[in-house]
DNA sequence: CGAGATTCATGTGAAGTATACCTTTAGGCTTAA
DNA sequence: AAGCCTAAAGGTATACTTCACATGAATCTCGTA
């Protein structure tokens, strides 16, 4: 037993690894250059280059679907302008914020509470009043007197949990900093997003709009070789995988990251089964181990009530059309919560909750009208048998049955 | 037969409550002069 | 008397509850052709 793991072990050194560098293929990896979007980069750099001579830029606002290389871009263009500013001493601060982060910068108060302590201030997690966080923000910015580039990523996020109030607020900021100025960049895979917003917040945030439209599926497989280069042994892909991985990904618009992740999956997992190649039939595996994973990931890190409410949502029989309704879930989620202890929520929550795995894509939750009937949430869950059974073999260890 | 009125089952907004945490302040104790 | 620590008072954000009203199409009602 033994001398089997520790042989296994050895065989595991000497194996030939098919990568040479994995992280090329990572989702934070940012490369040298950054093929096809030469034209948005050159445009942002050109917005925000007046910050380099101490001028403040005009707010930009970014959207595009997602994996169209928005963040990517983005980080590129705050990895240049950080080096130069600190190679020429320029008072700079760059600062870039994902919105979608629970419980870190999903509330105005938290959000503030970052970016305070991004410019060296302790925030307590709460207590505070929301206006002496914007008045320690504000004079630690005074203080620093540099220019301040706020980008804020999933921005659509932050406002439809908490409203625009925020942006209007950090607009106006720069009205009484004398000694910095704040620019904001919004990133946002919303494209109708910005009509929901204050006209005055819209006007003053989209001063500046850039759109960066999805990849085709040529284009894909231009990153996906350029990064293969980099993170692949020579000729460990057998032709084709990348074509067809570019049309995976190409057939739901155009998304990249989805398209690298899926290579890289593929990759780890022919490794794992000992195979000297990259093969076409990892690729629907990997596709699989994604979804999976993805799922079963964004379960595992909901509260407990989240997670009782989606076990009952998938413990309703799937026969007619799988159709399901709030009250039908409430029902048995009340039972739930006799048979595991959980101290049940009221119906308005639950409402809310279902609203919430609606948001995260685990199910769709449609508002409709059965007319006489009355009104209710029709549900309906997007994902294939299996990864339902493991979700709810997953839920009923979190959730500690009796 | 068709235009309104009715109805149901929940959606949804506003206001209130519990909890956990923060700052301020007043009182008590210690210490040094 | 000055300094320091502690505990109570007073305040906030967040997650949740309570209350009350809003919704919107299937169904019902009733006047009319």
């Amino acid at each position: 037993m033994e001398k089997g793991l520790t042989n296994y072990f050895e065989n595991f050194l000497e194996k030939e690894s098919l990568f040479t560098n994995k992280k090329a293929l990572q989702s934070n990896y940012l490369p040298e250059t950054l093929a096809h979007r030469d034209t948005q980069i050159q445009q942002i750099a050109q917005i925000l280059a007046p910050v380099l001579k101490q001028e403040k830029p005009s707010n930009l606002f970014i959207y595009g679907k997602t994996g169209t290389g928005k963040t990517v871009s983005m980080k590129h263009i705050i990895r240049d302008l950080s080096k130069i500013s600190e190679e020429k001493a320029i008072p700079l601060h760059m600062c870039y914020v994902n919105c979608k982060l629970k419980k870190i910068t999903d509330t105005e108060y938290r959000l503030l509470a970052h970016l305070a302590r991004e410019l060296g201030k302790e925030i307590p997690s709460t207590g505070l009043p929301t206006d002496e966080v914007y008045k320690i923000f504000f004079s630690a910015l005074e203080q620093k007197k540099h220019m301040f580039v706020l980008i804020l990523d999933e921005i659509d996020w932050l406002i439809k949990k908490t409203g625009d109030e925020i942006l209007y607020n950090l607009t106006r900021i720069n009205a009484e900093l004398e000694h910095s100025q704040i620019t904001l960049v919004g990133i946002s895979n919303d494209l109708v997003f910005t009509d929901s917003l204050d006209p005055r917040v819209k006007s003053s945030l989209s001063e500046e709009e850039i759109l960066f439209p999805p990849y085709n599926a040529l284009q894909i497989q231009e990153i996906l070789n350029q990064r293969a280069a980099i993170a692949f042994q020579k000729k460990k892909l057998v032709p084709g995988v990348v074509e067809k991985c570019a049309a995976f990904a190409a057939r739901d618009h155009g998304d990249a990251r989805r398209a690298l992740e899926l290579l890289r999956v593929a990759g780890e997992l022919a490794e794992r089964s000992d195979m000297k190649k990259v093969e076409i039939k990892h690729l629907d595996q990997a596709e699989d181990k994604i979804e999976r994973d993805r799922m079963v990931e964004a379960v595992a890190t909901q509260p407990k009530q989240v997670q009782a409410t989606l076990y009952a949502i998938l413990n309703i029989p799937q026969e007619k059309n799988n159709l399901i309704f709030t009250g039908e879930v409430y029902n048995i989620y009340k039972g739930l919560c006799l048979k595991t202890g959980l101290r049940p929520l009221t119906q308005r929550r639950v409402s809310d909750v279902i609203g919430e795995l609606d948001m995260l894509g685990i199910i769709n939750a449609k508002v409709i009208s059965k007319g006489r009937y009355g009104r209710t949430r029709e549900i309906s869950i997007p994902l294939s048998t299996e990864i339902t059974t493991e979700l709810k073999s997953l839920l009923e260890d979190g959730l500690a049955f009796v």
